[in-house]
Parts: structure tokens; sequence; C-alpha cells
DNA sequence: GTGAAAGCGCTAACAC
DNA sequence: GTGTTAGCGCTTTCAC
């Protein structure tokens, strides 16, 4: 009666009267007990790099309200908070407990051996943000598209010397949004040269650090335009352009991947392309759930279109 | 044995193999059986109200890292994700479940009956951020210090009529802040104008339409500096006074309460108070497992100094 | 020191 | 339909 078992037939009068009860000694079905008894725990957990991404804000909500409103518990591990000496066990506990239905791994960059060890045990799975062939599972956008959204943006302003500012990471993602400037670049009948191309982590000091290294690269001859393939390094690159002395947008424009409402307020205001993030969170959510229910996992890409967001960072080279 | 039950004696040769065919077997005790019995799960609750608030990313840092190191799992429970239709669900479920061995609550503005609940039912609580006199067990940084420090520094570089753009939840949070700007103002033998005070929400927007009330309210001789409550707030409010052409710092002058490195990256980069966040994350864990652990809970107040980081959103105001 | 047994609170299966 | 019981996997107690 209290589980609203359908088999059991109670007049709605007395079963408001039980429920009265209940609420009135503050009954609660222990969790633990429930879980141990029907091996659910109506939880699962969350890994991710890092909650301070700007450019993953949006899937962290869209999982947050997806698991709300299934009436889901998530266990949150933020991977760049565990110290080494830790991770081990936290991460086996989390798998071999058996407190968690399941797991959505938000990780760019994973230690595949996790993912490996999750795959083996047959642990409902679900990759946000990344695919790999060790595992099937995944939800991601169109990282292709969205790039070549941005560097098509440059290159109707009239940009010819695109840089990429990638991420280092050797994970799918990176490829896509690498694949997606080349394609564009490519189309356009532009001859990349390799030392156009940087990588760093996708954080603030990655960006501009990979930004430094692609200026020495290039000397004397940089890009006139920047695609940033993370939120967090445009950031960073962005600063590093302008502690550079070199105008943003007038001497060379700057496009990021991810938005983030924060990309409003940056001198000058970034331009970005808007992925469907929230929606990609809500869907791994969804993905899980119905693993969980038995059924089989896909590799889904989101294609809600990718929106270009502009705003002031991007502007037509200098004429020579 | 495999609790590393100290009054089993075990020699450590015979130990180590034991320990290996538990690897090998991938033995895991299960966390359910374990909790049901003991009473424990080495898991808390965390119920923030955001977890895009940069003001509070330290905050979260600093519980996710302490959680980690003391081998803790932590359950986040993201306040703004929740529909409200599924709320009283979830946080029904979160306290009365048994699933966890207490909660920390970093609401700025819970709904006080959550408190409530969970001090009748006596579960180890600690609030992050906050006090209340419905329960024992907070820690939080000493606002009022950080608020008078931002003053003083608009005070001290000339500026009279000193605008306060707060946060309007009845939070003691609020009011010390409040507190800090009297306190200074007072101090330095000014009389405070009703008009210039003004509250919101902490975010953008919150930020933004205080920061209009106030102007109305202050027409034909606003502030010449403001002090922000709350980052968030913050950045709206100086998006707001760029909007209407109000160049900052010279026409007004802006300090923020929290720091976050993007503050660096605001045009103009955002003068800020730094609190010890990180701190008085780590703390609440820290009183947190004392409670559990049978310690009696405190109120705490973390005392590190507030740091004031001058970047380019103060200056002197015009003379006339 | 070692081994067996009880029981945490629940659900599902099975008698009645 | 209603009531009873076994058992999820662990820890702790108690008997040996």
């Amino acid at each position: 009666m209290l589980r609203d078992d359908p088999s059991q037939q109670v007049r709605p009068e007395t079963r408001e009267r039980i429920l009265a009860a209940a609420r009135e000694l503050r009954y609660h079905p222990n969790a633990l007990a429930r879980g141990l008894r029907t091996r659910r725990t109506d939880t699962f957990g969350l890994i991710i790099p890092s909650l301070d991404n700007l450019g993953f804000a949006d899937v962290t909500h869209g999982i947050q309200s997806a698991a709300a409103a299934a009436g889901k518990l998530v266990m949150v591990v933020e991977a760049e908070a565990v110290p080494d000496a830790a991770a081990h066990g936290v991460y086996q506990r989390l798998i071999g407990d058996g407190r968690l239905d399941g797991l959505i791994v938000a990780f760019a960059s994973i230690h595949d051996d996790l993912v490996g060890q999750l795959v083996e045990r047959d642990i409902p799975l679900v990759l946000v943000n990344r695919r790999t062939d060790r595992a099937r599972g995944s939800v991601v956008v169109d990282d292709e598209r969205g790039s070549r959204l941005a560097v098509e943006h440059l290159l109707g302003l009239g940009h010819r010397r695109i840089g990429l500012l990638g991420i280092d990471a050797d994970t799918d993602t990176a490829r896509r949004r690498l694949a997606g400037y080349e394609t564009a670049m490519t189309t356009a009948g532009i001859d990349i040269s390799a030392a156009w191309i940087a990588a760093g982590p996708p954080t603030e000091d990655g960006g501009r650090h990979a930004l430094r290294g692609l200026l020495r690269a290039t000397h004397g001859d940089p890009p006139t335009a920047y695609f940033v393939a993370s939120l967090m390094s445009a950031i960073g690159a962005l600063a590093e352009l302008t502690a550079r002395g070199i105008q943003v947008p007038r001497e060379a424009s700057l496009v990021a991947f991810n938005d983030h409402p924060f990309a409003a307020h940056t001198a000058p205001p970034l331009t970005t392309v808007r992925m469907p993030n929230v929606r990609m969170g809500r869907e791994a959510v969804g993905m899980l759930l119905a693993a969980m229910a038995g059924e089989p996992v896909r590799d889904l890409v989101i294609d809600d279109p990718p929106e270009l967001v502009v705003r002031s960072s991007t502007a037509a080279p200098l004429a020579h």
C-alpha cells in the first residue's frame, strides 16, 4: 500500500487514512533495507572532472533536473577534488558498493581502465560528452557540426589564417572538434598549416599556454582568428591576447566552443557556439534510466542544432 | 580482517594473501548491507541552491575535497534543479531514508521548515554560510568583516556616497553583510541614506534589478560607488552600469563580495573581497564528521582574514 | 581464538 | 484477499 502497489485494492478513503497515519508517524521506508532486497537504490553516480567548468555547467543542470524529476538521487564525485591517494578507493567503492543503480561518467579524459572496469562488471553506464570503443552507451552533442559553425563564422568574416586552440586529451570529443575545424577549412579551400594548431587542457591556463605555443610557432605570421575548442580555454586565450596587447577583435578574432552567461561579460564579450548541453544531460539520465530498466543502451548524438551566439570577440580581419 | 579490525591478529603475509584474493575475486562489501547493520553509510548529503554560483564554487570544492579525503561520498541535490512538485518527496526521502549519515545545507535562504525537520529528527546537520536560531551547527565566514573591508576600500579611495546592493533573503548572512557596510559607513561618520540600499536575489538578474531600483530611488544623486554583497549580483550590476553608459570605475566604482577567477576577466576586471570559502567547506565537513562521531556541534566562524583583491572596477570618485 | 547465529528493515513469494 | 516467512549481505554477539 505504501509502495502504491497496484495489485493492492484499497478504497481511496482508507488509503488516505493510512497515508495520513504514516505521515503522522513520520514513517519512511529505509532505503538501505529496501535496496538490499530489491537491488535498486534509485540513486546513480555522476563522475565529473570539475564542477567549475563553465562550458559544462548546463550538462550538470540537465542531469540534476532530470534526476530530480525522475525521483533519483545523485552521488557526485568531482574528480579533481579527489586526492590521488584516495582516488582508487573512492572509485572502487562507488563501483562495487552496490549503492548505485548506474553511473554517468562525464569525464572528457577519464582513465580508460575505470570505464573498462565498469563495463566488465556490467554496471549500467552512460558516458556523457565522450565516446569510447570500450563501452556502448553515450550521449554527445554534434561537436563536429558545432566546430564547423564556429569556423565558418570566422571564414564568413573573411579570415583565412585561422588557428585552432584544441583540447589535448586523446578523446573522441577532442578529435571531433578538430575534425569540424578541418572540414570547414578544407571546404573553404584553405590549406591548414600545422603551426596553426595547438592544444592544451580545457582550462584557463590551458588556453593561455596553448595560445603562447601557437604564437611562438607562427612567429611573424600569426592567425588573424582563433577557434577555441573549450570555453575555459577561450577565457584564458582571450586574457593572453589582451595581455600581449593584441586587440580583440580588431587584430585577432576569437570564437569559443560552448556558451555560458558569463561569456557575455568578458572583455570583449565572447562570441560562442552554444551546444544543446542541457538536453545532453537530460538524455544521459534518460538513457541510464532505460538501461536500468533493461533496455539496451545506444550511442546517441543530440542533433538539436548548435547556435552561434555572436557577441564582440569576432570581426573581419584587418585589411593589409 | 577485510575491515582492518585491529582486534584480529593476522600475520602480514597471510593478510596480504587474503587481500590479494579479495582483489582477485573483486570482492567488495555491500554498502547497503553494511549500512543496514551499522547504521552508518559513510555518505552525507549536500543541499545547495545552485552549483553554478561563482561566489560559492570554492565552498563546493572545499566540501568535495574534504569528503574525498575522509573517504565519504556525497549526495548532491541542487535545489534550483528540483521541480517544485518533486521537492517535498526528494527532501523527505533524503532525510528519512537512512541512507545519509548527515547533511550539509548550504542554502542561503532555505525554507526553514526543512531545517526544522532535520533538527527534530536529530540528523547530524551543519549549515554552511548561514546560521539560524533553529539549529546549532554552522560554519560561516566573517561576512561582516569582509563587507567592512570592501567598503573601507571604497572609503579609502575617497567615496562618501556608497550604495549597497544586498541580498534580499531574510538570512543571517545577508544581515551580516549589511552590518559590515553600516559599520564601515558609520565609523567614517557618514549618514547612510535609505535610498542607497537596494537588494535582490544573489543572481545576475538580481544585481541588475537591484541597481535599477537604486538608481531610480537616488535619481539625480546616485552613489559614486557600490558594494555588491554577492559576486553574481555584481556581475549583473556591472553589466547594467555599462549598459547605461556609466563608466566603471571612472563614474562609478564597484566591489563585490566573494571572488572567483572569472572576476579577473570581466570588463573591467572586478575588485573583490576574497573570503576563505574553501576552508569554510572543509570545516563544514570536519564538523559534520565530528558530529557523526558524537561530538557536539558548534557555530564556527572561520577567522582567516578576508583578502581585498584590487582589480580595476574601483577608483577614486570624480572630482566635482 | 574460531565458528555459528541473530538480526538490521525491507520486499517478494507463498501459504492460507 | 490476507498473513507469514525467508532472505538480501553484512556485523556483532555469543557460545564454544
